[in-house]
DNA sequence: GTTTATATTTAGATTAATCTAAAAAGAAAT
DNA sequence: ATTTCTTTTTAGATTAATCTAAATATAAAC
């Protein structure tokens, strides 16, 4: 009954299967040799050992579904990781597109205590600085849906509630715009077919593309 | 010419080698073993990588000793290590018994950036919460030597510098008897051979056994 | 419904890091 | 100077995680 310490690998495989369950409805194997960056036989590989330790589902060409255990160790590592990255802002001022990749190896090495510290000392957030959802310890997330910012009509003011591009480039881009989580905007003008639209942005206009616009997610100011 | 990202492992290796040249001399097959917590035939393994990476020289049956370049990056891990348990001390209340282990994982996946903003967070400290000296990006260490507590004489007043033993249940009760370093002591009465001690801490006073008086290193007042 | 393209798996190899058992070298004791 | 003990190294095996090349299964296109 001895169970040695999960490795940082197996930790990565979970959480990019919760991801895409989520994201995608399903998870891969080329999915994940996309997501984590490796040769789809080493998922095929990693996928056996995932089983073993009945962490997920595999069947055969059909793609893998975490294990309540599974599900239970995606989130924790999901939860260090957003923490980490809310933390790495709040208390150091790192910039929102570095955070990410030096939470992808933090969220690997903390202890449940230094977790518990952090949690605390950040007031028990409830999103990271991206506003992805951070899930409680019992494993809840928060599930709301907010509405894509090119989907919204012009005239109408909304908060940002999430950026779900990771790109750092993009993400320094739309700091510098100031189009971060809880600001409010005011969809001036938009182009037909998925085109370029006008913001306003306390002060100062901007005109953001609309691939980028689709990566925004808001929520219009009539609901709230 | 592509040098890949050093393991965990390489760097856990070099730090020892670099702690043990410190403090024995010399870093020994055993004394790394003993160390590492690894079996001997581990290590002779290791010896042989690192002597391909160039980080040590090597002479058969002799033991170890770091090149310039392990030597750097020995004392890089060093700095995270030490920069990372004042960290969690002073910015996030962990208890002093408890960095030591956090720090042996956090110490290899900080970025050097993140190392930069904890230690302008920290005001660029000289020393850890155990009053081991924090080498300097250049690489440079302070040497101060002091003297074991239980070298003091009776009477004589000083200020505990550094506490040498790693062990958390010796560090809890150091720290119930309010002995941290740069608190102030008088030794009051010694026993011969090696004894007890009685010592005034502020208000109070406590007796303290000779082993652990041996491992607190002390500046006495005279000497400011 | 065949053919073609894509995704997945198997086969086989590699590298880092570890282990145990046994041989060899060096140090200490007699 | 031998003998004995300890340390170090070799030999050989194991496990996790990865790769490339080739085989096989599924999905898409015609
Ligand atoms: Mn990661
Ligand atoms: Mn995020
Ligand atoms: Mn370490
Ligand atoms: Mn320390």
């Amino acid at each position: 009954m001895e169970s040695r310490p999960v490795s940082q690998a197996v930790e990565d495989y979970v959480k990019a299967i919760c991801l895409l369950e989520q994201q995608e409805g399903k998870a891969t194997t080329k999915a994940l040799a996309v997501a984590l960056d490796v040769a789809a036989p080493s998922v095929t590989a990693m996928i056996k050992r995932l089983h073993a330790m009945r962490l997920v589902r595999h069947t055969r060409y059909r793609g893998v579904a975490l294990t309540p255990s599974g599900r239970r160790m995606a989130l924790e590592v999901i939860r260090h990781h957003r923490l980490l990255e809310l933390y790495l802002v709040e208390a150091l001022g790192l910039p929102w597109d570095q955070v990410h990749e030096e939470a992808e190896r933090l969220e690997h090495v903390i202890s449940e205590e230094l977790e518990e510290r952090i949690a605390e000392r950040l007031g028990h957030p409830v999103a990271d600085p991206h506003g992805d959802p951070i899930p409680t310890k019992g494993g809840e997330v928060d599930q709301s849906a907010y509405l894509p910012l090119s989907e919204l009509n012009p005239g109408t003011a909304a908060v940002i509630k999430r950026v779900a591009d990771q790109a750092p480039a993009k993400l320094r881009y739309l700091g510098d715009l100031g189009l971060f989580p809880e600001v409010r905007v005011t969809l001036l003008e938009k182009a037909p077919f998925g085109g370029p639209m006008s913001l306003e942005v306390g002060e100062t206009r901007c005109t953001l593309g609309g691939d980028l616009a689709r990566q925004i997610y808001v929520l219009p100011v009539e609901s709230l």
